[in-house]
DNA sequence: CGGTAAGCGAGACGGTACGTCTTGTCTTATT
DNA sequence: AATAAGACAAGACGTACCGTCTCGCTTACCG
């Protein structure tokens, strides 16, 4: 609707450049970090003007977020093993599988572009944190009408679990590996079962 | 001993600019954030050269870093009203009362500069973290010892709550306030439960 | 004839479009000078496309020149009044008095495009200088008949006069009024009474 | 006195980058014209930062003036052969000698730069066209003590000449050669004669 | 009278230069 | 030897125009 109404006039806007931004900005977040990112250094990976950068995005942390948004937006799996031991084990160690190098090095860049700026912090809620804490939401959800948890407990739960994890990241207070995940599933289930 | 030996020839440094940098960071940090914490700027707030800032700290993070030492090494009180759940409590509560607005401020930079860099990352585990963490893992060996916890989930719990204190500290998904110290402090209590 | 031989295919040039864009140009160039003359202010005061800009003409000094050719090719009254000297003062003076404030900042733009670039040089010679140049020219050979002055001679003067005109336009060496235009008269006739 | 005063604080500026930017400037703008000089340029041709150019100018303008002032003061040689005639001749040729093509573009970029800022245009005059004035001045001076010339007539013939010679560099109307060094110095010498 | 083709507005695009800012290093004279 | 003062090379910042491009719409003519 919005797409054929807003009828287009003037040079359509270029989907090959805005694709290279993005690629390039994930790159360069995912290989150099919060350093690394610089829009001028996202331009030309992009071989893209600034101008094209800045019509788009008015800052970097707005790339990055736009970039990140299709991986936010990802489907998320949902175990459903019947019990919340079960599922939450199965969460935790896939958060942790998926936490390869460059994807922490990009969560970090992430982490650090929020903690300098409320603005983007709201942003990477909205966009990013929101999707992932809806996952682990819904495997709660149930464990509460199974009356494991109470509903209660779901909102601290979901801060301890996300918390846990971004500690780790962020500060590199420990591995985040499938023991982290077990520890922190089976520190959630004891919890749990009152 | 060492200061004696390291018998000074030429002219001593200067107390007073060392105070005043540490004071102009911790400032700066604290009102303005990420952004507003420049090299340039320190030195100009501390009415220093450049040059001195350099001599004695490679990096801004490096200097904010040594600036909150002293906030580091403040004796941080360890509650003992005789359970965990007291004790878990008082640590949680005095926690959220400590972080009046431009100690936030001052944390989320730190959090930033972490993130940013892995190095600095290692540092604030050292110079920060540590002292919180020793903290609380006082009262929970307390606990362990009374087998109100278990010696494997210790340090699993000192992630749980630093972690949902960070968490929401950076990306601001709810307040950390004394409802959220509560919940936390409940939380791990049931948990630890068994 | 070549008009009517391009027999025109599709929608005519739009008329309104050119006036607009040479009037604007103009006011432009009056206004603000070379600083303020960009091809995208063109555009914009005459509320046209860039790109029927561009199709047109393929610089901004092309413009400018379209633009003056108008004011180039108004008659230039060539007065006669019997003598050089007569005829001298009448140019000189009604020269002068033709320089308000805005021709002047007209002409200066154009000297600054025509010294920037041979090729626009050569272009305000054809389209510009040359109207008024035939102007003298008419009067100084008068002259000559009348063997007031030596053919050789005509077009040193024609460079003198005209010279000493730009060179007080473009670097302010003195007011170009009355008294200029007489002296410059009268040190031409001085020179031609031999 | 002043140099002695202002005793130096921090670090002296680099005569090197000062010569630099200087002989940069003049290279630029003598092969490239007023297109090829960018401040962007001269910083790279002298392999100094932008910083230090606009720390010491303002603008390309500006830097040019500066790198012209040596060649501005550089002393004009004074004829001296008893009558007017021989003296202008002297002078004319002299200067039309000094025209080859690179000093020819440095001239037109500077007449540019005056045509479009009139802040520039006195700068040109205080700095650059006043001393070519005085030589001449000199010799028509001595003119009207030898009764060869009026007083009043001294400005005029001033703007003669140079207008003559400015008008030919930038719209390039004929050829600055012995030609017409000879004609303008033999119209000038009748004009004189009464 | 409908097809065809150039003109046109809108505006995105890759570039380049602008003038400013911060970084980390350096070179002086002073303390 | 440490300091303040401040110059320096490097390079990112965000903006402004450049000249080109790609659209969809408009306006004539020509068959």
């Amino acid at each position: 609707m919005e797409a054929e109404q807003r009828r287009s006039v003037g040079r359509p806007r270029s989907e090959d450049a805005r694709r290279a931004i993005l690629a390039g900005a994930l790159e360069l977040a995912s290989e150099h970090g919060t350093e690394g990112l610089t829009m001028e250094g996202i331009a030309k990976r992009a071989g893209v003007s600034k101008e094209t950068l800045y019509r788009w995005w008015r800052s970097k942390a707005d790339v990055l977020l736009d970039a990140l948004t299709d991986l936010g937006e990802r489907a998320i799996p949902v175990p459903d093993s019947g019990t919340l031991s079960g599922d939450l084990r199965a969460f935790t160690r896939a958060t942790a599988r998926a936490l390869d190098p460059s994807t922490r090095q990009l969560l970090r860049t992430l982490a650090a572009a929020a903690a300098a700026d409320g603005a983007v912090a709201e942003q990477v809620r909205e966009k990013f944190l929101r999707h992932r804490r809806a996952a682990l939401a819904t495997v709660l959800d149930r464990a509460a009408h199974r009356h494991e948890l109470s509903d209660q407990q779901i909102s601290t739960v979901l801060d301890l679990v996300f918390g846990s994890l971004w500690y780790r990241l962020i500060f590199v207070t420990g591995p985040l590996d499938r023991a982290w995940a077990d520890a922190v599933a089976d520190a959630i289930t004891t919890m749990a079962r009152d």
